[in-house]
DNA sequence: ATTATTGTATTAGGTACTTAATACAGTAGT
DNA sequence: ACTACTGTATTAAGTACCTAATACAATAAT
């Protein structure tokens, strides 16, 4: 596995790649993922840093544990993935926006300069 | 003066305050601003804590120490103020643009997000 | 029944960060 | 020259946070 910024909280990243590969996809719904201690062989981290990320994950339901010793499963619930997805991207949008009205600008303005980036990317 | 939230930094708390007004034009160009121990005073703070939030915004160039005792001054380049704004603005855009990128939304869909959000607000 | 494997709880060490106390230093104004 | 007002540097205390060690608990697999 790859290194970790030492600057952000190592449990944090791990929160950010499991639901980055969970929202776009990359890892299946309902399958299984590795338990805490391979997770933290893999990282090269105690069990317990992955522990702390992986319970995160379950309070925001992209996780769940069956029971105690059958390990964690990555959500089912393909509407439920499909909507948390749209509610992050809702609310970054809606974050975003209100920066900008602050900062003084108005709507069209602020498609213009999405429409602008988007060109130079 | 209002309190500030416990959860954040004070001095990252300030330095929002007084960019967020040097950008809007609410603090003129060219204007003194108090002593740290008068604004150390006003926040309720040390004036410490005070002094690191200013030296931040002086790197950023949004303020200047004429010399050692004469006091702070907000910029009085209004071009460099438009541009930080703009330069801060841009960031925000791409940065979310990245985002949105990522999680696998094309262009045109997060114009319609965008526009939609407009809309409810 | 036993064993291996799972998640969980508790605790402690280390570290980094934030703030304040205090002392220092330079200059404008008188 | 003196005083009062600037900004600045140093240091220390408190606090919160992150991570890892270790022990505990429950169940699936055999």
């Amino acid at each position: 596995m790859d290194k970790f910024d030492s600057n952000i909280p190592i449990y944090l990243q791990i929160i950010d790649i499991f639901k980055a590969n969970i929202l776009n996809g990359e890892y299946q719904p309902g399958s299984k993922i590795p338990s805490v201690r391979e997770l933290g062989v893999k990282f090269g981290v105690n069990p317990n840093t992955v522990q702390r990320a992986l319970v995160e994950l379950e309070r925001s339901k992209l996780l769940r544990t069956e029971n105690r010793t059958a390990g964690r499963y990555i959500s089912d619930d393909q509407d439920l993935i499909a909507s948390l997805k749209k509610n992050e991207v809702k609310s970054k949008v809606k974050h975003l926006l209100k920066e900008l009205k602050d900062a003084g600008f108005k709507d069209n303005e602020i498609l213009e300069l999405m429409k602008d980036e988007m060109k130079s990317s």
